[in-house]
DNA sequence: CGGCAATCTTGTCGTTGTCAAGTTGGAGTT
DNA sequence: AACTCCAACTTGACAACGACAAGATTGCCG
């Protein structure tokens, strides 16, 4: 592991084993930290143990990052731009919804690590540009529910649809749907959980 | 901060400043620590700083719960055994919804370390019971949906209500909510927000 | 009154994040 | 082609932490 033996950008440069200079660090940290994130949690996560992966000094990483905080203020901002990019292309509310999901899924480190506000440096502006980016791609899908006659006012339908999404792919992600869904496609699931909620087919009838 | 000096209860003991005995160090430690994990999440906890609270020595905590994972996973079935309780008694599954949301604003510190499954040990006998309590209690709050005559199998009923209901309690403790719903009471959204959807009434109209 | 186990202390080790100061190398300028 | 400058990285240090081991204190049960 850690360092890569294959052809590389030409930033990599030069020669032989050790170059001084790394090629792409950034990047490679980034990659490093998205797994430990993905497999133990961001509190698992060590700058010392990331350098030593990408093959450089224990102190190389805060060049980049300046310190844990921005490192995973990096990871919250790139994962905002990603599931902004998702989101933006759905046909309809409960296509973004499904987005949403699939997005938690594959990339579950970013996911996680964009929702948990205390590890993150509040007011960087990478962050918030890309959170009101992600914002405005989830604003858009609900406001185009339907134009004017909706049930309920589009805040609230807004609301609504997000904690769906948002607390289906937390739950699982925390494994807690593994019972209730067992092997069955999530995404599939939520399509039809989201179809009956938001069609308006009742749950129950007296 | 730190030790109390009012009146105590008899475990407290005897005379002056410094008891050898603490008392109650472990509900001491426990208050502690939620204070810290709801003010700047689990990662912020340290033992070393809790025990410094508690006027004790470092390693102290250590002695009642073996290490940071099992303060954690202590912390975690506390929060089930009140969610369980809490949820028990509601009158229908739109209560049982409303009754997780409020557990979630008066318990952030348990609700947060509660769905972190990374910081806890996995198999914990205590954790998994109240874990399984809680479960049954959400579990017969949907049941009671209908008895029979459900849109949607009972199941699938069950993941849509805790996804809603999770994912609401979830953003509005990272402060994701607050710009749509304002200062309007959250319970009372929540409330707004599944009576819609779980009454069928359509959130759109042709 | 004696001992015993629970509770807490003291001391230590390896690891971590962060800061400060130094080193390397390549890209651009003249 | 030599020079310079700056970003990228290294080296070294320090305080704080989690964990462990070994010892001290105390209340309690016989």
């Amino acid at each position: 592991m850690g360092r890569t033996l294959l052809p590389m950008s030409p930033a990599q440069q030069s020669s032989a084993r050790r170059p001084y200079h790394h090629g792409d660090l950034r990047r490679a940290i980034l990659t490093a930290a998205l797994d430990v994130i993905a497999a133990d949690g961001p509190s698992a996560l060590s700058l010392r143990d990331l350098a030593r992966r990408a093959g450089v000094s224990h102190a190389a990483p805060a060049h980049h990052f300046k310190d844990r905080t921005g490192l995973l203020t990096a990871i919250a901002a790139e994962g905002f731009g990603l599931l902004a990019t998702a989101v933006i292309e759905a046909s309809d509310l409960r296509d973004a919804g499904v987005r949403y999901v699939r997005f938690a899924r594959e990339h579950p480190a970013h996911f996680q690590v964009m929702f948990t506000p205390e590890l993150l440096r509040t007011g960087d502006l990478e962050l918030t540009t890309a959170r009101a980016l992600a914002g405005d791609a989830l604003s858009g899908a609900v406001a185009a529910l339907r134009p004017e006659g909706l049930g309920i006012d589009t805040r609230l339908a807004g609301v609504a649809a997000w904690s769906l999404a948002h607390g289906f792919a937390t739950l699982l992600l925390g494994h807690n749907l593994d019972g209730p869904i067992g092997d069955k496609d999530p995404e599939e699931v939520f399509r039809t959980l989201a179809t009956t909620l938001f069609r308006g087919e009742p749950t129950s009838r007296p």
